[in-house]
DNA sequence: AATTAAATTTAGACAAAGCTAAATAATAAA
DNA sequence: TTTATTATTTAGCTTTGTCTAAATTTAATT
């Protein structure tokens, strides 16, 4: 099947805020993709059309076996991508995000098996996620939640699921990246903040806004 | 400046087809770029209107310094991606055309820059062609004529010009690439047709229409 | 159950990039 | 220098993906 970009974009999106089976809401879908509610639902039918999601007015989006298939082409060709930067152009992990944004587009089978290869065939992406092999298997995500939803004391931080570069510099800047270690010392519901201690540094208070996007596992 | 992928293409092939300061003309543009020449009119008032070419009524386009420069950018980037795939991917050269097409198009310096130092500054890529350097300078292209205009009778293939997936894939089973060494038999001008032989290697005739797109130099 | 609020869809419009068919300009031929 | 031919442009239409504003449906709250 041949998608334009902006159809992978909404087939990627609908991937990513498909948890379980849940359908996937018109506006959340519209936030994700950075549109309007109007141009999801024009959307919507042409991906029904083309057998990539269920979808019934008013009953939210899903997809099906053939869209969850092309999604997982397209997260496969963005993590392979963002391996790429890192690995053998020196990129850092936050600066990788909007390029595979770009170089996920460039459907060749042939191109991302070779590119796989090349690589070494790697299982997790510079932001700690999974990815998909040839056949779309993928390793199980690890256990992780966002930092705002953490009860475990002691964490790890393992991916960045918003991967807007404002948030990514603003990490880079306090010295939050893949693997950093750290702990939570309180969570302030009165303003919404949490101070987070992390090693040899004096603690930090970021928002529950940017603590959503963080995600960790219990260390 | 924001182009899209359409202006980039327009924007290359003008520079591709522009010899020295002729105007290219409108119908020579719709050809190399498989549109109508309706639309490259359209198309040439957007540019114009850009400042990426000059253009008036009936009397043609030709690039302006930026238009220049842009169009070497692109030529860059094509350039070191096919550098890239058969370096690095182990992709045969008349595979490569079609996939660098695509990833031309991610508009990024500091990428294209990482690129060039990953592959060693390569200056000509797997074709034969020089590749302008991140000031947009490149190496004059050696003095190379299409095979149906040599004069020489040894001769070695330097380049492959009109670069169609069919035209590649039927050179690569008459066993002709990039370095090939060939001498002219005969050249039949009732037929336009020429014959050719390489070494160890039954004699060849070919059209006159396909050795004008083979590119060659003296030995 | 009735009303309000929120989410979603429809209707109509727009920009980009292309097309066809018709009109016009430039060039070549008689 | 007319006429015929070829090249180019214009006019109007199509598709893709978006938008705003209005209408409608669903969900929430009295």
């Amino acid at each position: 099947m041949n998608l334009t970009v902006a159809e992978e974009n909404y087939v990627k999106a609908i991937y990513k805020l498909q948890e379980g089976d849940q359908a996937v809401t018109t506006n959340a879908l519209a936030y994700e993709l950075d549109t309007k509610p109007a141009s999801v639902t024009d959307m919507a039918k042409k991906l029904k059309e083309k057998k990539l999601i269920d979808y019934e007015k008013y009953q939210g989006i899903t997809l099906t076996p053939e869209g969850r298939k092309t999604a997982l082409q397209i997260v496969r060709r963005h993590r392979l991508w963002e391996c790429f930067l890192v690995d053998k152009l020196s990129f850092s992990w936050e600066e990788v995000h909007e390029l595979a944004e770009e170089l996920e587009h460039v459907r060749s089978e042939k191109l991302i098996n070779r590119l796989s290869d090349f690589l070494g065939n790697p299982v997790i992406d510079p932001h700690g996620d999974p990815i998909p092999d040839a056949h779309g298997r993928m390793a199980k995500p690890r256990p992780q939640t966002p930092l705002d939803q953490a009860n475990a004391k002691r964490l790890v931080v393992t991916a960045v699921s918003d991967q807007s570069t404002a948030l990514l510099a603003f990490l880079n800047a306090k010295g939050i990246k893949l693997g950093t270690q750290l702990e939570i010392v309180a969570h302030y519901e009165f303003d919404n903040s949490i101070e987070i201690k992390m090693k040899h540094l004096p603690s930090l208070t970021i928002s529950e806004q940017v603590a959503k996007n963080i995600m960790v596992r219990p260390l």
